[in-house]
DNA sequence: CAAGGTAGTAAGATTCTCTGACTAATGTCC
DNA sequence: GGACATTAGTCAGAGAATCTTACTACCTTG
């Protein structure tokens, strides 16, 4: 109780800091490489397309904002040449986003980042702690994410 | 290929899952209990406001938004009565932004929900591995925070 | 086929956020 | 002490993100 104490930040904070810093180092590097009209808001939504295709009802309740929301950041993405909507054979309602040539190259430049973001990470935490932290917040995920394990398979 | 494998989620995406959960929490609560004007932009500063009130430009740095955002939304979180500014003793150019009556009323409902949910996760993940992920992201911060240790003492 | 539900779009308002330019107070360096 | 750069904060205006309400087209179920 007498030494510089550590104040109380709660474990919601605490995962914000270590999100938002991941996100600006992905972000950073894209604007560096070309893809400079790559935002936050877009990235959330481009990162949540499957390798298959994904609805945009789908997106919008993975990313967590209105089908209004992602229809208008989609939108944009596909102007931009990152996505492209193509027919969902399985309903003629439904389109599938997927990922379209840009898509691709904006991909490849941000898993290079996201690996080496947590190669530091392990090397600050140490692999054994790097470990843990990727499997305790995965089982959290089983309370936290609405969207967990209700997806299309 | 066979499996309904676990496909690899990248360790930013865990943590805005967990994070955002936890916001929404307590909005939702602070929302029910009255205090409807608080939106997710302005709880991001409110939060991070400390006991003895926290310069401007220091709520912008932590919150990762330029000091006009801050300002604006400290303007409207002072119209609502959640905060107050008074002048800094130590630079007359600086005002310290302090939790105002009605703030320390969201503050507590606030801390009843957050207290809730982390008895939540504990619940789910365990005793053990919650203390974990909260030293673990602890010890994290030290890298991805670029405000820790540098703020006012 | 009729009724109700689902996928997505349209229009418009609000909120959030930024850039650029500015004032006032402080700190620094001779 | 005075010139100059820095720092705290504000003002103005534009752009991005987000929401609510309302709508069309298609699907599902009886």
């Amino acid at each position: 109780m007498t030494g510089p104490e550590e104040q109380y930040v709660n474990l919601g904070l605490l995962m914000f800091v270590g999100y938002r810093s991941m996100e600006s180092r992905v972000l950073e590097a894209l604007h560096e490489s070309g893809f400079e009209d790559m935002s936050a808001a877009k990235a959330r939504v481009f990162e949540r397309i499957g390798a298959q295709g994904t609805r945009l009802t789908d997106l919008a309740e993975q990313a967590q904002v209105t089908k209004q929301t992602a229809g208008s950041l989609v939108d944009q993405l596909e102007q931009a040449g990152y996505v492209e909507r193509r027919p969902d054979p399985s309903d003629a309602r439904a389109r599938l986003i997927c990922i379209a040539e840009r898509g691709l190259a904006a991909v490849q430049v941000a898993a290079g980042v996201v690996a080496q973001v947590e190669e530091e990470w392990t090397q600050h935490l140490g692999e054994r702690d790097a470990r843990h932290l990727r499997r305790i917040l995965t089982r959290l995920r089983e309370t936290t994410d609405p969207y967990w394990r209700s997806g299309p398979g």
